[in-house]
DNA sequence: TCGGCTCATTGATGTGCCTCAAGTTTTGCG
DNA sequence: CGCAAAACTTGAGGCACATCAATGAGCCGA
């Protein structure tokens, strides 16, 4: 469990180095995985995967696509979403360091990925990773949990995006991104990478009504804005509070 | 693949008998399973399952509930639910024979469940469900396409709840039910088991605009509605493209 | 430093769906 | 059958959020 901050000098792509996860050219060692793979394993695991770098804005994959890869991400966000013919967006999620995307039955990807930041991808095949699925018990343990959890949040999402306020939809969205922020950060600061208009097709509104209810927030007190990416709470509790969810 | 219908007279339980699964008092063989589970490992699940009836409207369980059994679905149609504080409700999906439910990573329920028409459940420990998991490579597989596949319904509900009108919401379910139908009926008709309020809570919106949306698609003769729970396409096509989403 | 771009904010107005309130039909049960 | 409760439909009016439009703020290449 307890991986050494490693000491080799490593050119320093990652942003901010994390414990956990490396991925430097493509020596692997993910927080996903490292939980699951033993050392033995994990050199089984380097000779499957490659790395890949995306720019922002970047398309992963798009909707539709063949499935070929499934991707770990080893830095960066990215967005997963739907669309409809007439150009109306659905996001469906936003993605962090350590999270995997195109997992799929069909062959076929499901939804699109963007990267929001740069992103540096760990890729596999997908059918390199079912025979390691297949051999080792505790990364096919990890998936399926993975799977049950990512289902778990798209039930949240669902009653978010069919039963909230506009309101609601913004503080549930805050709150989840406070809590679930991967180094815990200090105080109750929150960084969001993506746009408004991100934020607006997550939580089903427009970019407007999503600018409009940060400034309502804003004047009630509950948030503060130190700049567009960034937002604070001076008592976090009161947001639970008017989030009335949780 | 081919599996022989039956000779043992059964007690006529199951109301119509559809060849895959039978679970009587619980000599297993679901459809979900029979694809994955040979002879001699159908008398390992056997072993393991019990059997549950669930009346109509009665809780199957309750979200946050610790998670003992997961079901698999004899008979019936079952919804999936979430609630917030004040009673809103979200239904997350409804669930016919053959499907799975509770299966989780946590240790409780994150959703509720209860029956909309009768229901027979085929009832196994999770912690039994484990082991068979473990052992038997076909059903890990068969839960992990099977959660693949629910991840992706629930992505397209969310792209339905953010994005779509009440109109498309109504047309894009009653599509789905069509084509998802378990024995695909004859002709363009869809039965629907569940309330107005029930379809209202899964598209997220009010029994009234389920109401009034379903009278308008009569008036324009793109669905016709012999009694509540049925509704019948005259021309299916003319359907899919209004539903433009397809 | 300027001009042009993208992104975010703010305002005025419109509308799709919700809320409230009757009716009507269906269901369950003595 | 007959009554009551539940479920569904229909109507009138209101509101939360969308749409349309203008302004302001940050960013970058020339």
């Amino acid at each position: 469990m307890s991986e050494p901050n490693d000491m080799t000098g490593q050119p320093k792509r990652v942003p901010s180095g994390h414990a956990h996860h490396r991925c430097d050219q493509c020596d692997v060692r993910h927080k996903a995985m490292c939980a699951a793979v033993d050392v033995a394993d994990n050199d089984r695991l380097a000779a499957i995967v490659s790395h890949r770098d995306v720019a922002p804005g970047q398309v992963i994959f798009e909707e539709g696509e063949t499935a070929d890869y499934a991707y770990n991400i080893s830095s960066g966000e990215v967005r997963l979403y739907k669309l409809l013919p007439d150009g109306r967006r659905q996001i469906t999620g936003f993605l962090a360091s350590g999270d995997f995307l195109g997992l799929v039955s069909d062959d076929a990807y499901a939804y699109g990925a963007e990267a929001i930041t740069p992103v540096e991808l760990c890729c596999m095949r997908l059918t390199n990773l079912e025979r390691l699925i297949a051999d080792i018990p505790p990364v096919r343990e990890k998936l399926l949990d993975m799977s049950h959890d990512e289902l778990a949040a798209a039930q949240e999402q669902m009653l978010l995006l069919g039963r909230k306020t506009a309101r609601e939809k913004l503080l549930s969205f805050l709150l989840v991104r406070h809590d679930h922020a991967d180094p815990q950060p200090e105080d109750g600061t929150v960084h969001l990478p993506m746009s408004r208009t991100d934020i607006a097709d997550y939580l089903g509104l427009t970019i407007e009504t999503v600018s409009r209810t940060f400034t309502a927030l804003r004047d009630e007190g509950l948030i503060e804005l130190p700049d567009t990416h960034t937002v604070r709470f001076p008592d976090i509790e009161a947001v639970r509070d008017a989030a009335e969810a949780w």
